[in-house]
DNA sequence: ATGTAATTTTACCAACTGGTTAAACTAATT
DNA sequence: AATTAGTTTAACCAGTTGGTAAAATTACAT
């Protein structure tokens, strides 16, 4: 019982992550879900008794996946340099195994932006008491004294939007070329790092 | 008749961009895309024979004024750091007046990629020959060797990002403080061009 | 063997949604 | 006065969708 139990629930959820992920909330199909799952829709409705209650629980994951454990490296003992190289580095890597995550929470959290409060108490974390502790460091060390809260906006956004924008960019600037789309997504590993790193420099 | 005809039309058109926007294809209605315009359903299919017909109006026109006009700055014969300054302040005011419109653009042409060959018949500029002219002018000016391609990823992704990710930022960084997120957005004017700058120096 | 939970099958329902139709009304044109 | 295009009203339709109900089946555990 317990073992069958558990891995329906997961084959649903893993089923419920694919759709959702690519089809956002309204335009997935609980029918969808349930032939992605190999199983029938009734079923689905014995699991999760609704749609929203089966959203809730694949959100709920995708958005802590998303958020980058940024406090993690940044509060090592390692140069700052090397901090960023290495944030960047797993990010960019997370992403790279999760393509359809960033426009997925962008879209649904535009949907329903209150969300964001019930995430809130979710996560432990205090991005303030982080970008305060990183100013201090970054203001004795030597680098130039950009807000912390725009360099964090920034190493994210350098990261996140290549995955966003993936239309765009490997349609307008490779020509449907996927392989250099995807090549260029792995040289940004290094090639973001080294422009953050060069921006904050002191000259 | 003209008259009328062509007001009606364009009030129609602006209520379904606000519709659109807002919610997406799969998220909007067209009786609340009609009560919006305040006319009725029968009126707005008379006019716009189908969802489809309509979105495709309103999703056209959003895609032409979301592209940056990179080109037409980058092409000028100010300072290359002029250039940037001014191209960064162009674009993050635009996106200052029509906050919605990158995560609807993003989320469309996720849901409909193809989409986006459609859209580079409809527009003539060439992405191409744009990087290769800025790579030469870099080499000759004595800026870093960073690739064209990812230097316009990284203006773009960093005037983009703060927009797309508006609930993560506003919520998360600034405890929903939306007085505080637009001044951050405000300064970003400034602050990208200084970090963009910085960072293609030669050190 | 008996009971129990998981699963399928099938049929079904109510609400919603895009879209249509036709008749009537309005206001400006001729 | 007659015409015409724009617009409303209101009813309606067919397809889709989330969700339910109930009976039958499977498989496992006691």
């Amino acid at each position: 019982m317990s073992d069958e139990d558990i891995s329906t629930e997961k084959v649903i959820l893993e089923a419920a992550k694919k759709v959702f992920l690519d089809k956002g909330f309204d335009g997935a199909r609980m029918q969808q879900i349930a032939d992605e799952a190999g199983i029938n829709k009734a079923l689905l409705h014995y699991y999760f008794r609704s749609k929203d209650k089966l959203f809730d629980a694949i959100f709920e994951d995708a958005f802590m996946q998303f958020l980058p454990n940024i406090s993690q490296i940044m509060v090592s003992d390692m140069e700052f340099s090397e901090k960023i190289r290495a944030f960047v580095g797993h990010y960019i890597d997370m992403l790279l195994n999760n393509p359809h995550l960033p426009i997925f929470i962008m879209r649904e959290l535009q949907r329903n932006p209150e969300k964001i409060i019930e995430m809130m108490k979710k996560v432990g974390i205090n991005p303030g008491s982080l970008a305060s502790y990183l100013q201090k460091e970054t203001e004795e060390g030597g680098v130039a004294t950009i807000p912390m809260v725009h360099l964090i906006v920034n190493m994210i956004g350098l990261c996140v939007f290549p995955f966003i924008g993936r239309p765009i960019i490997e349609g307008f600037i490779f020509n449907n070329n996927t392989e250099a789309y995807n090549k260029f997504l792995v040289e940004r590993k290094t090639m973001v790092a080294d422009f953050v790193i060069n921006a904050i420099q002191i000259k």
